[in-house]
DNA sequence: CTGTTAGCGCTTTCAC
DNA sequence: GTGAAAGCGCTAACAG
C-alpha cells in the first residue's frame, strides 16, 4: 500500500497525509489524529526510499571502525555501537556499521547513502583519509581519536584523555594512607601515561620511585612476575597500579602467593575495566571510560551538524576511577 | 551530477549509462569501458536511494541483536559483524546493525529498508516475535541459535552446537593418556554441556567420576578453588576440563599454587576463546566456534533467499578445540 | 546495441 | 486546511 492508496481510504489526498505523518503545521489536528490512527491500525507504512530520494536525507548515520582500531578495543565498540544507536535513534536516525579495512572499493555503484559519519580513528589515521571518507567534506564527520585532534578542521572531535583517571587513582590511593606505590606498565615505556605518571605522583603528593615501576607486558603471568619483584624491594609498596586489568589480575595472584591480601595487605588498582575486572576476586577497582557517554557525544556532534548546521567542535571525555574492592586504607 | 548530466557528457544517453554501470549484457564492451572509465575519472556516484526506490531492493541486510543475547557473548558480535559485512559487501550489500531491545517501536515513519535479517537469538526469542521483526514474512530472515530451530519454519537456521568441541577436548585428553579428568563448570548444573559430559567421557573411553566435578562459578578464584579440590582428592585428575576460560586461569593458577605445573603434571583445557586465553601462561588450549564462520554462514543463507529465492535452511555449525599448550601427554 | 519514455512513492510548491 | 501537479534520479520496457 502506498501513501495515496492509503490517502484514498480517508478520503484524503497524498499531500495532505504526508503533511500529517511529518508533523506539519498546516495540519488540522482533527486531520492529523486520524491519519496517525489508520495508519497504526492499517499497518501503513511509507516507502523510506522514495522519502529518501525527494528529502535527500538518508536518515543514517555510519559508524567506522577499522580494524586496527587501537583506540578502542573491540571489546568496547559494541557498547559503543549500542549508545550511538540509542542516541541516533532517538532522532530517527538508523546506523550503519562499517568495520573492514575494505575502504574506498565500492566506489562506483552507490553514493553516499549516510547523513553523516562517526571515526573511530586509529593511530595511523590521516586527515586525507578522514576528507575521502566524508566525500570530500560533503558528509558531517566526527572523529573519536587520542588526545590530540586530526589536522582536519572540518570534522568534530570527541578526545579520549586516559590522564584524569590515572590521576583519580593514585590520588585515591595517596589519600587512603598509601606512601610507596608501584607501577606495572604493558611493556611500552614511552606510553602516554608512562610518561605522566611521574607528574600525577607528584601532585598526589607522592613521591615517584623508578625501581617501583617495572615494564612487565601483557599476560597475567607477567603481572605476577612483576608484581614478585616489587614486592620483594627492601621497601616495598603498598599498592599497586597496573597498566591493564590482566596484569591487576596477576599482580593479585602474586599478593596471594605471598600470604598476604587484598586490599588488607596490598592495595591493587588495574585499568580498563574488562570484564574479569568484577569478576576477580576481590573485585577490582580500576580506571576506565563512559563508552555509553563516548558514543552519546559523537552521536550528537553529528546529530548537530546535520540537523542544526552547528559548526564543528571538539569534546574530551575522560577516563576515571570505578571503586570496587580491591584498593583499602595503608596498613 | 545525476545520471543524465554524466550520460550528456559522454554523449550518451541516460539509459545506456544505467545499463553499463549495471553490467546488463545488451551495451557494447567499447561503450562499457568509456563508462567505468569516465565515471571513476569524473567521481560520478548513482544517487542510491533513487535506485533502491526503483528496483525495490536496498542492498541492505539487516543484522539485529537484542542486547540479552546470551548464545553469542557481546565480544563476539564484533566479530560476527565483520564476518556477516565483509560476506553481504562481496555481494553489493551493506550492513545495517540494530542493537538495542527498542524493537518495532519505529514503526509508523520508515518501511523495512532492508533486504534481509539476520537475528542473533536469545534464549527467550519466540516465534512471534521474528515473525514481527520480518514484517510478517515478507524479509527473509535467519536466526542464529542454540541447537534447536525455532518453530518458525519461514526462516533459515544457522545452528550453534557445543558438544562437538567439548567432545574433542575430552578426546584429545584421553588420547594424551590421561585417565582421570576433572570437571569445572560454571554453576549450572543443568546446562546442556553438563548433561551430555558422562556421555562424551564414555565415547572418549574414560570413566565419568561425579567426585571430579564441581560446578564452581564465573570467578578466576572459584575455578582456583575447585581445582584445589579436585588437587586434592585422593586419586586426583591428571587433566581439568573447564567451563570457561577464567575458570581455566584459575585452575592454573591452583596448579601453580600446589607447586606443579601445566601441562607437565596437570593439563587443563578452557573453553570460549576468550581473548586472555591466549595470554595467560601456558596458552590455553580451549573449545570455541568459529565466528567469522558462523557470520559467513548466515550471511550466505540470507543472501541465497534473496537473490535466488532459495528455500529456508537449516545449518549445523560445530565447536572445536583450539590446541595451544597448555595440554600435554600425561605424566 | 542505443535512445526514448514512463513511472517507482514520496514531498512540496502552488492554487483554492 | 486541503487537493492537484510537478519532479527527485534512477531503471526497465519498448522502439528502432
Amino acid at each position: 500500500m502506498n501513501i495515496t492508496e492509503f490517502a484514498n481510504l480517508l478520503n484524503l489526498s497524498a499531500g495532505t497525509v504526508s503533511r500529517a505523518l511529518n508533523d506539519r503545521a498546516e495540519v488540522s489536528p482533527r486531520t492529523r489524529k486520524l491519519v496517525l490512527e489508520k495508519a497504526e491500525e492499517l499497518g501503513f507504512r511509507r516507502n523510506a526510499n522514495a522519502r529518501r530520494l525527494v528529502t535527500g536525507k538518508n536518515f543514517l548515520i555510519r559508524l567506522e571502525c577499522p580494524d586496527t582500531t587501537h583506540v578502542l578495543s573491540d571489546r568496547y565498540l559494541v557498547e559503543l555501537a549500542r549508545a550511538v544507536e540509542d542516541a541516533v535513534g532517538a532522532h530517527g536516525y538508523d546506523l550503519q556499521l562499517r568495520l573492514g579495512t575494505r575502504r574506498r572499493e565500492v566506489a562506483i555503484g552507490d553514493s553516499m547513502p549516510a547523513d553523516g559519519l562517526i571515526l573511530v580513528s586509529s593511530p595511523d589515521t590521516t586527515a586525507a583519509e578522514v576528507e575521502a571518507l566524508t566525500d570530500h567534506g560533503a558528509m558531517p564527520v566526527v572523529v573519536i581519536c587520542e588526545v590530540r585532534p586530526l589536522d582536519f578542521p572540518a570534522a568534530s572531535y570527541v578526545c579520549l584523555d586516559t590522564i584524569p583517571g590515572v590521576g583519580e587513582a593514585i590520588k585515591k590511593l595517596a589519600e587512603l594512607g598509601h606512601k610507596r606505590v608501584g607501577y606495572v606498565g604493558s611493556g611500552r615505556p614511552g606510553s602516554h601515561v608512562r610518561a605522566t605518571l611521574p607528574a600525577i605522583f607528584a601532585e598526589a603528593g607522592l613521591v615517584w620511585d623508578d625501581e617501583l615501576a617495572i615494564e612487565a607486558g601483557v599476560t597475567q603471568e607477567q603481572g605476577t612476575q612483576a608484581a614478585l619483584q616489587l614486592l620483594s624491594h627492601p621497601s616495598p609498596p603498598t599498592a599497586i597500579f597496573t597498566r591493564t586489568d590482566i596484569l591487576a589480575a596477576g599482580a593479585i595472584q602474586a599478593v596471594y602467593s605471598l600470604g598476604l591480601n587484598v586490599p588488607a595487605d596490598v592495595s591493587v588498582i588495574g585499568h580498563d575495566n574488562i570484564e574479569i575486572a568484577s569478576l576477580v576476586n576481590p573485585p577490582l577497582t580500576t580506571v576506565a571510560i563512559d563508552i555509553p557517554q563516548v558514543g552519546a557525544a559523537a552521536a550528537n556532534a553529528v546529530l548537530a551538524t546535520i540537523e542544526h548546521k552547528a559548526a564543528p567542535s571538539v569534546q574530551n571525555l575522560s577516563t576515571h576511577l570505578i571503586v570496587r574492592k580491591s584498593a583499602a586504607a595503608a596498613r
